[in-house]
DNA sequence: TTTGACTTGTTATGATGTAACATGAATAAG
DNA sequence: CTTATTCATGTTACATCATAACAAGTCAAA
């Protein structure tokens, strides 16, 4: 697996560093999502630094090269709008205006509960949601 | 859509008090995804409290009421189990012992790009992660 | 009208993430 | 080989997001 990393990223002029490597088989070994920080615990341990950017870097570094998976968690509000339904819908969000939409996801999010059924894997919650351009910010895009 | 929203929350023995009306007004009237430390900053211009569990005690009691949403950003890092393709996959995270599982997701996605772009939003990147028990752990909690 | 549940506010702290800069290592140009 | 340049690594300091624990006030019902 790292070897297979380590030529990936040759062929893309990049370099597996000690501290990237190590954050590497740390993602591997543990086959959990983990936090920045307990990655930079671990990396604190032996002997790499220990302040935040260390960690976030490499992480970034992995990611940008198809090597990691950064996932999500609680940050934003806002109102529903279409309260009354009991519903869990995707959410569209436009990276220039924040403007957010909300859609009827019930399909798609059968469709994963489903998927997911065949690994045996028990859906109790899922997120969709799409970071894109709204109508109005892909006009003011254009020429 | 307050009224709307009174009513609702009078059938569940819930009020909408003075805070949590205006954090509801607030998300209402930007139509925007807000950070919890915005909305606090409007309701301390307002007169209410300006310690963050204010906000985030608004905006709690009105997601846990379905009268708003909590949208997502980035928290957490994985391996990718799969690198080499172009792959944009969907998550099953397993609330009990973090394990992470990768599915692939392009059908799911693909219905979701095209979803939105019936409203003409341009999609760019979705998330699609699901929480839920893993299948050793829904065995351990079983009996 | 008092009890008890709930609401609002506080202080304090924890958790997550980034900007800016100094130093050191690797690579490429001469 | 040596120098110049780029890239990596580490630091300090700070910004942002979130919650725990407690005190005081409000409201409805017994």
């Amino acid at each position: 697996m790292l070897d297979q990393a380590r030529d990936r990223l040759a062929a893309n002029g990049a370099r597996l560093t000690p501290v990237r490597q190590r954050t590497l088989e740390i993602l591997l070994e543990s086959h959990r999502a983990m936090g920045a920080y307990e990655v930079l615990d671990r990396l604190a341990a032996e002997g790499f630094g220990r302040q935040p950017p260390v960690a976030y870097r490499a992480l970034e570094f992995l990611v940008e090269h198809g090597l990691a998976h950064r996932l999500q968690r609680l940050n934003a509000f806002a109102a529903c709008l279409h309260p009354g339904h009991d519903h869990a819908p995707a959410f569209l969000i436009c990276r220039e205006c924040d403007m957010l939409a909300e859609l009827p996801a019930a399909p798609v999010r059968d469709a994963l509960t489903e998927l997911a059924a065949e690994s045996g894997f028990q859906v109790e919650r899922a997120t969709i949601e799409a970071l894109g351009l709204c109508p109005a910010c892909a006009d003011a895009a254009r020429p």
